[in-house]
RNA sequence: GGGCGAAUGGCGGAACUGGUAGACGCGCACGACUCAAAAUCGUGUUUCGCAAGAAGUGAGAGUUCGAUUCUCUCUUCGCCCA
């Protein structure tokens, strides 16, 4: 008997899937189709466990819908713009575009190592100017349309670099190459307008039924709809400022109001730009960071001006105004009205400078005489101390009730707010997709001709500059439009805006004309299952849904909104973390122990190493495990098997050696089994109605399984199904339906172990082509053999076999004279009988 | 601080709409093969108990004939937001 050769029948099997073109899809009108997507890779350098996780989740689905008759469409690319090349090619000396490329090629042949189903005629990727060029034409669309425009925004800027930094690369504040604090900067910056779909994004959540909640919940949180109120606070101090305008979700508590904070950058701050203290106090908070962590965290600081605010429920109460730093211009209209009784932050400021805190709500089981102590009290309860206002409830009463009065008293407007900000979409980098816009000598934006589409990123580059190195591009910053010499946009895309699109262009890859066609996005889209993991449930798909409302706004070709029918979000992969006695990481194929609990290195024997949790693998700890290093070892099919089976998919799964040897030891005995079928000498007996009532029992578990992506219970299913079969083949007579039946086993097995799967069918003589799901006999699933649980008072006392065709009362009368039940019921009442029929029956007897 | 989720043997985990808790795997133990070991195969494996039996799904309550599953309170952990 020979042992299975992975190596040879996996190269075998994808070889002939390459050549026959096995994956390759088209339209086909007469088919039902499927749409199954995976989030694409950056090309980084070699593909990971968190890939090998994801891409096997979806080819499992992708190969079980086309045997369940589905026209599938299955296709992989390259998120490959992005800071990584770029860092990686400043210090190699490379040019982004080689290193990049240099990724694609290995990780694709990585990826074709794991027997994916990828249609691979439709590879693309964002850094190629056939992609993005594309996306060029989509920015003047989204420009033409209104979604588009430009406004100066705070940046991170790094004073030493001279350069902005993304939001990861502040570190504590500081830049993570420089070290020094970051502060904050005004540029002008291009922005998408996702705020005009705020509301839809909200609603339409709802629809989307096949997203996990969770996500549908971060979403929700991140778009933040609030109901508040703006109220025009008089102001009296200054001949030229007579209100100020304030946004604010509480206006119940304006009894409590102490003072009024502004944003520096208000409107007003003019009247101070030549106010020696106040420039001062600017530049202080300018180093406080952009994010509203930092901001939350931050010292409250304020600068107080002679200016005061008049209560407008109050008018003998006025309060003095200060700009302060925990203000932003980009929330409400960058002016809030303090109450510190009841918001942490205004209590902490109040605190600070000493003002008045006035305590308007108490907690329902509290007097009227309750004061708020040590800190702001933001519960429910009910409004005190507010004249008029008194006795309302908190929240349900209070806030709608104020906001009624004011409206009444023309003093404020109910309105709605979102927390979700416009999209800042320039990025000071090199390697992106360059904006197709340039600018006239008076700083008039210019579109880019569509016919002079794309505007290429120029090739030989000299990175290792300060800033934005396209700024220093001379030539090619210069361009003529319509005999006009204008400068181009130095700012590129975020790579967000790459992957905002990609699942469209997937539709029709090869078509130079349009970005995508009509008929097919018309046939293909949405996509029906999109996996991925949980770190993008915010960012990449709210953009990706804004992108498909944008482009079809306004769009007679399409009206989709939905990109993503169908959501899962799967868990990472963990490993043990190693580190030595001066507290270095250490990779795992370093480590070795003999027990099991005692660790040392392989370098050196006598060295301790000292075992750490188990995290998410990463580089940076170096807990890594090398897929190409595993499927060599085991095979790409022992490995599939394996991060399907020891933990569901949604939650984090452990990497572990012996779960992987089981793996790899479980096929050689399938094989061996499937050996020991095909040099079968045994003789048939007459058809057997036990192996094909567990053939069609368990296919019909599988199938139920496979689509609610129950894969780690779908492997049980198969450890099961050898079990039966080595069974059924150690008997000296088999059934006579028994090849039929393995032949379906084979076939089920397709999805998850392809290689395996195939090299089965073909050596038992059976096509791999055009293989189908088994289709289950109803017959078989029914059992004619009841089990009834029965209890006594609510407990398990034994368990009774009947024909399915007994009579309730025959049943029941044959149970209770039945010797060990008797011994409960004798001399006792049953006061009630609990029958579930073909399942239980419980006594209740006193 | 707020929101969401989770907690089941030594470990990863199973249990469909409340109805036999612990499927399946790992590990461990014993046995077979072997001079021996590895590999392989077989058997067992929630805890206590010789057994009959009892207890048991983070803790405590509640609903129910019956709760891992539903409700409330608490503890711990994870994720997201602040």
């Amino acid at each position: 008997m020979e042992r299975y050769n992975f190596k040879l029948a996996e190269r075998k099997w994808q070889n002939y899937w390459e050549k026959e073109k096995i994956f390759k899809s088209e339209i086909n009108k007469n088919k039902k189709k499927f749409y199954c997507l995976e989030m694409f890779p950056y090309p980084s350098g070699k593909i990971h466990m968190g890939h090998v996780r994801n891409y096997t989740i979806g080819d499992v689905l992708s190969r079980f819908k086309t045997l369940k008759g589905f026209n599938v469409l299955h296709p992989m690319g390259w998120d490959s713009f992005g800071m990584p090349a770029e860092n990686a090619a400043r210090q190699n000396n490379l040019n982004p575009k080689d290193w990049t490329e240099k990724n694609i090629e290995v990780m694709k042949s990585q990826l074709k190592l794991l027997g994916l189903s990828i249609d691979w005629d439709r590879e693309i990727s964002t850094c190629s100017p056939e992609y993005y060029k594309h996306q060029q034409k989509i920015f003047l669309d989204l420009y033409d349309k209104g979604l588009v425009y430009r406004k100066e925004s705070y940046v991170n800027w790094d004073p030493v670099d001279k350069t902005v930094l993304a939001n990861e690369q502040v570190i504590d504040g500081k830049g993570w190459r420089s070290g020094v604090i970051v502060e904050r900067k005004k540029l002008n910056q291009w922005f998408f307008k996702i705020s005009h779909f705020s509301e839809d994004l909200l609603n339409e959540l709802n629809k989307l039924n096949l997203w996990p909640e969770k996500v549908k919940t971060m979403q929700k949180n991140w778009i933040g709809k609030s109901f508040g109120c703006e109220i025009d606070f008089q102001i009296t101090g200054s001949k030229e400022i007579k209100s100020i305008r304030c946004y604010t979700t509480r206006p119940d508590t304006l009894f409590g109001f102490s003072f009024l904070a502004l944003s520096v950058d208000h409107p007003i701050s003019k009247y101070y730009e030549n106010n020696k203290d106040f420039i001062e106090f600017k530049k202080e908070c300018s180093k406080t960071g952009t994010t509203e962590e930092s901001i939350a965290q931050a010292t409250k600081i304020g600068f107080k001006t002679e200016l005061e605010a008049i209560n407008p429920l109050d008018n003998e109460s006025k309060v003095p105004v200060y700009f302060a730093n925990f203000v932003l211009m980009d929330y409400g209209f960058g002016a809030v009205f303090g109450c510190p009784a009841h918001d942490q932050r205004d209590f902490d400021f109040a605190k600070k400078y000493d003002l008045k805190i006035k305590t308007v709500v108490k907690p329902a089981d509290e007097t009227d005489n309750y004061e708020v102590q040590n800190e702001a009290y933001t519960g429910a309860g009910v409004i005190i101390n507010s004249k008029f206002l008194n006795g309302l409830s908190v929240p349900e009463k209070s806030i709608t009730e104020t906001i009624k009065i004011l409206e009444d008293k023309n003093l404020g407007k109910k309105k709605t707010n979102y927390r979700l900000k416009d999209w800042g979409i320039s990025r000071q980098r090199y390697w992106g997709c360059p904006i197709p816009i340039a600018y006239d000598d008076d700083d008039n934006v210019i579109k880019i001709p569509r016919e002079n589409l794309p505007v290429e990123l120029p090739d030989s580059i000299d990175l290792n500059t300060n800033g934005n190195p396209l700024d220093s591009q001379t030539t090619w910053k210069k361009v003529k439009i319509d005999g006009k010499l204008c400068t181009r946009e130095t700012d590129t895309l975020d790579t967000f805006v790459d992957s905002s699109w990609y699942f469209l262009r997937f539709c029709s890859a090869k078509n130079k004309e349009k970005a995508f066609d009509s008929n097919e996005i018309d046939y293909w889209m949405p996509v029906d299952q999109y996996i991925g993991g949980v770190e993008h449930a915010i960012l990449h798909l709210l953009y990706s849904r804004f992108f498909m409302r944008a482009i079809s706004l306004d769009n007679k070709d399409t009206s989709l909104k939905e990109p993503f029918e169908g959501l899962f979000t799967q868990g990472m992969v963990c490993h043990q973390t190693y580190k030595d006695e001066k507290n270095n990481w250490i990779y795992p194929e370093d480590v070795f122990s003999d027990d099991g609990k005692n660790f040392f290195q392989n370098k050196d024997p006598s060295k301790k190493v000292i075992v750490g949790p188990s995290e998410s693998m990463s580089k940076s700890k170096k807990n890594t495990i090398d897929p190409e290093t595993i499927i060599n070892l085991y095979g790409a099919d022992s490995v599939r098997l394996f991060i399907l089976s020891d933990s569901p998919p949604e939650k984090d799964i452990q990497w572990s050696d012996s779960g992987i040897s089981a793996s790899f030891k479980f096929l050689q005995k399938l094989w061996s089994l499937n050996e020991k079928i095909i040099s079968n000498k045994k003789k048939f007996s007459k058809f057997d109605e036990e192996l094909e009532k567990f053939t069609n029992q368990i296919i019909k578990k599988i199938e139920d399984d496979l689509n609610r992506f129950g894969f780690n219970v779908v492997i049980a299913s198969i450890y099961k199904i050898y079990t039966f079969f080595n069974k059924h083949t150690n008997k000296t007579e088999w059934g006579s339906n028994f090849y039929e039946n393995y032949i379906k086993i084979l076939k089920i097995f397709n999805p998850i172990i392809p290689h395996f799967s195939n090299e089965c069918l073909e050596k038992i003589d059976q096509s791999v082509k055009d293989i189908q799901w088994p289709s289950v006999e109803e017959k078989y699933l029914e059992e004619e053999i009841i089990n009834i649980v029965t209890q006594i008072n609510g407990k398990k006392r034994k368990v009774f076999s009947f024909d399915k065709s007994i009579e309730k009362e025959t049943l029941i009368e044959s149970i209770k004279n039945d010797d060990q039940i008797k011994k409960y019921i004798d001399n006792k009442k049953i006061i009630k009988t609990i029958y579930i029929e073909n399942k239980l029956i419980n006594f209740i007897i006193k």
